[in-house]
DNA sequence: ACAATAACGGACATTTTTATCCTTAATTAT
DNA sequence: ATAATTAAGGATAAAAATGTCCGTTATTGT
């Protein structure tokens, strides 16, 4: 569904918000041990993370990542790294879907995604961070 | 969503399937023609379905594919070339997801997963290929 | 039997994705 | 100022997905 760099952009996320509700930030180490993910890889989404708008930086000593103040979607997450290729694309990839030239899988797939697109368009990272938090819910293993 | 060797896939069987509906089989170039595939690729995957037992081909002048008799769902045919990974796996990729080690997300793409389950486990290749016959639908551009 | 046809299969090439390494730049604390 | 720390960025490597090429095998029609 969503890529290898795409389902760890969304777990930074989840964990960074995790962490700034507690008043601090997290370094890449420290993201890179909480997801489980390779560090110099995790580097690099953070990097486009922080392009997107989604993430800001502060370097030397004390520094690392903190999710920008306002409210972030979980659409935004994988719009910022896979594209907007699975919320708008047709799924036996033709160019052109619908109206007068659309696929045969069009309708149905056209109300999964939808389905789809009102969970990430209205599902915030503060909505998953609470889990983390109390323990009950996971990001690695 | 699906690989583009899947989004083939599920065009071949569909088109396979138009293509007896009115009593015929289908050689390669046919089907590369009909999709818009590279011959050589979609070769492969011919051979995949094959080897899964969704489709049968005959050798020779004459020769070419078609789907086995049986009906055929669209799950069948994405679990033949992606796996079953879309439709039991952690959208986050955790190993274990559910129960009492849940990803965050679990729960609201446990519905999503639910919903893209139903249409491919209810959907034929039958119900698809009349739109093909008709003109309706369409598998290039 | 023979030639033509078409699927099969292996090897190879290209592109994209995932992952690593190492140097540079910025910031902090001493 | 200097040393330590941490993100930024470029180059490279490894793996997977996509795509091509070509010889082999089976079948058909003549």
């Amino acid at each position: 569904m969503f890529s290898k760099a795409c389902e760890y952009a969304l777990k930074i996320m989840i964990y960074l918000r995790s962490v700034e509700d507690r008043g601090k930030l997290a370094g890449l180490k420290d993201i890179a041990g909480a997801i489980d993910s390779p560090s110099a890889y995790t580097a690099k989404i953070l990097q486009q993370l922080v392009r997107a708008k989604l993430l800001e930086s502060l370097r030397g000593p004390s520094g690392g990542f903190k999710v920008v103040e306002r409210p972030v979607t979980l659409l935004e997450v994988v719009i910022a790294i896979d594209g907007e290729g699975l919320v708008n694309q047709c799924v036996l990839g033709l160019k052109e879907c619908g109206g007068s030239h659309p696929c045969p899988a069009h309708d149905k797939f056209a109300a999964i995604r939808d389905h789809l697109n009102g969970v990430l368009s209205t599902t915030y990272l503060s909505d998953m961070s609470g889990g983390i938090i109390s323990g009950n819910r996971f990001l690695k293993t």
